[in-house]
DNA sequence: CGAGATGTTGAGATATTTCAACGTGCGTGG
DNA sequence: CCACGCACGTTGAAATATCTCAACATCTCG
């Protein structure tokens, strides 16, 4: 429907994020498709410097064999600068490797994590940095992509967000290239343990989900991730379709999702229910019940999941000892209940077949959101039945109107993948307008 | 069909808030059916003592020229402590009668705004105290009913909200009598001028609202009242039908209803709108939007309406400084979301006739909560596309199925007025349980 | 007094539900 | 390994709730 517009328009057009994510999609595409492990990274490189105006950057990936990290495309750095500047900020990719979420330094000087290494950057003439993992969509980090800036830089959460998009469409892509073979260019950076070791579960790996959820909504800087982990108290595993919170029960922890798929609903008097929520990756479930006022509806597992436990009391430290980070945990609870608003719009004023496109293009959106997303297949557990409890319809009706949908070409949910097949013609179909979802301030 | 348990199990079963106010509307009913006012005042006050289990207390009603307090009952004091406990614990009542607010001193040694008096208080034997404005459903204070307590006491805030709407029942009941004619007990307490003005509206009376939300959600001090009127910066009125914040504005204040109905709504593509929440009489708008981010979703007025403008940042020091006033308005926020999910589980859920029943409960609930309750008869505006509109119907069909429930005796909807004919009825019909109005901790 | 907003009513159209039957895949216990 | 039960999905036909269209009544306000 809508044409795609020349690169740099796009990529600069600061309006509306999500748009932009699409743009980027199709970017990623034309950028990325059919090329060597090199060139696709230094073409990411490209672009995501254009993006953030950034004066150097770096894309390195980890060795097959878990060995380190190389460097297979850079910009801007002098030869010689190089090594030491890995080892600098070494510290900044080292925590985006280990938590697979973004970190940034506004300014490395008054940063008191990077500063003992301030020096080699500084040398190189860097003043401020991102680095951004490459995650792929199965959760998998194959390194980072980085960008630096000679004077002290603040990028918006907005950019932020869409770096990450983009960073993770590049992993996808990048792990489907032949493996890399240590060509001309690439400088070997010695061992990192840490890094390494990320291909398993690690202990700072399980939070993950939350650092990038808390990244979404504010800039993370490395030293404001042991203040988040610090806040988890502990994680607990749940088993398919186990409800954990039940209508009237008050307890005083809140909960962030790190693994599988939940739902919030209430339970009627003649034995239905009506879904209000599914929180997914990264999605925090109770937040603003806990911290003002006790549940007043259940919540349960659909797939076997993890949850990671704070208490209220927890988070009111942090938004006092730590506003932005504890703002954005807010923030991102208040998104949450756009969520609901525009579940109930749909619910009241759309027919089924809207209904259910929307919501599903609204799963899809916020699979990519959580770094779930696989540019169009989508792996979601939902049954017909648990569509029809969130829809205000009957399994029955869902059925008929998911197939008619699979008929058109539009989008199939089957065998727990769904799979958007027309994402324009959906979404007009649907009207969908994912502004709601939009985490920028 | 519940039956009426007896009157001390009524009072302090302690369980469900919102079922104690029905209960004590009924036994306000037995108390106060065709009495004289001083018989009248003292029931009240005889089963308030009971319910809050206080050592003194009394009833003060503003004479009818304005001229003064009168104590029409009291119990505990000893005649010649009388006087000089009045003028004492008067800045109590004062700001109970000027904010018509719930105020309340757990322990007056530590109170500094009455710490001055506090002498002839104590003299008395008081050390903790509440004042509750005795005001009709029209908005008009007649007086105010106190319990004090030997040692310093903390009621619960549900209590308090409890004994809110048991004083204003009362004062419904005592404004239906005949004028009361100074009687033999009533002393004459000397003419206080902001009493006085009350009867017309004085700069502080209009705040009332939102004094009294707060009070509904954390005790109030009298010396809290001017943070929270300092937090308002202007005050703002509209013309009913007028759209003041629009989908994708962004502005960083938030709003309280001091007179009025508005509502919030979503405009679909096709024209058609959702309506999310109606806000009355001393709710919140935008509070969770303004603090975290940008409305996606519009504001209109329905009548001409009042409203208190203050700022997100001015919200957020007084979470700072004064963090139970500030958590209380948060909490109101997180009630209005609690009202969302049943909104949702309604338009989802529920046929048409349950869908409007439960809807009108939920309306005639929420004015009782703000002082707008006046026994089954309530002043609505909205309209019968209003309803459509909220409900996910069809004006037209809202219309038949209006018809129904007033055949039914149920309720009606008419020329802005509904009536509750058949509570009981009604609330089976809806499965209506009102829970989740529930604003207690 | 007329115009526009609101409420009322009827008849036919439509979306969605209900009931009922059957298919398919999957795990469990014999 | 098979058989069985169970959860989930599929399909048809009839029932019903709600909508649409269209006409008219009533009220309010300038």
């Amino acid at each position: 429907m809508r044409k795609l517009p020349p690169l740099a328009k796009i990529i600069q057009r600061p309006s509306n994020k999500l748009e932009l994510s699409v743009d980027l999609h199709e970017l990623s595409d034309r950028l990325l498709r059919g090329e060597g492990t090199e060139a696709l990274a230094e073409r990411m490189l490209d672009a995501l410097m254009e993006y953030h105006d950034a004066d150097f950057g770096d894309v390195q990936l980890l060795a097959p064999d878990g060995s380190g990290l190389e460097i297979v495309a850079q910009r801007g750095f002098e030869r010689a600068a190089l090594s030491k500047t890995q080892n600098s900020a070494g510290r900044s990719h080292s925590q985006a490797l280990k938590n697979k979420c973004p970190v940034v330094s506004e300014d490395i000087q008054s940063d008191t994590d990077l500063a003992p290494n301030a020096n080699s950057l500084a040398k190189a003439g860097v003043r401020a940095l991102q680095s951004t993992p490459l995650v792929k969509s199965d959760g998998h980090v194959i390194g980072v992509i980085s960008t630096y800036f000679r004077k002290p830089h603040r990028l918006p959460v907005g950019t932020m967000q869409v770096t990450a998009l983009f960073a993770q469409q590049g992993a996808n892509r990048l792990a489907n290239e032949p493996p890399h073979h240590g060509g001309s260019g690439a400088a070997r950076v010695p061992g990192r343990r840490d890094g390494a070791d990320e291909h398993h579960h690690s202990y700072d790996g399980e939070y993950a989900p939350f650092f990038r959820k808390v990244a979404q909504f504010c800039q993370l800087r490395a030293d404001e991730i042991p203040v988040l982990s610090g806040m988890i108290r502990e994680t607990r595993a749940f088993d398919a379709d186990t409800e954990f919170v039940r209508e009237g029960d008050s307890q005083d922890d809140c909960l962030i999702v790190l693994d599988g798929w939940g739902c919030k609903y209430k339970t009627l008097e003649d034995g239905t229910r009506q879904i209000i929520h599914f929180p997914i990756l990264g999605d925090f479930v109770g937040v603003h019940a806990r911290l003002f006022k006790a549940a007043d509806h259940s919540f349960a597992t659909i797939t076997p999941s993890k949850l990671g436990v704070f208490s209220a009391e927890r988070l009111q430290e942090v938004i006092q000892s730590h506003p932005r980070l504890g703002q954005a945990i807010l923030w991102s609870a208040a998104r949450d209940e756009a969520i609901m608003v525009e579940h109930l719009v749909n619910v009241g004023r759309r027919n089924a077949i809207q209904r259910l496109s929307h919501f599903l293009l609204e799963i899809c959106k916020r699979m990519d959101f959580a770094g779930l997303g696989a540019g169009g297949d989508y792996r979601c557990p939902l049954t017909q039945e648990h569509l029809a409890d969130a829809l205000g319809l009957t399994s029955i009706h869902v059925n008929r109107v998911l197939r008619q949908l699979r008929e058109r070409n539009l989008v199939s949910l089957e065998k727990g993948t769904l799979h958007i097949k027309d994402l324009s013609k959906l979404s007009e179909l649907a009207a969908f307008d994912p502004d709601y979802l939009d985490q920028s301030n």
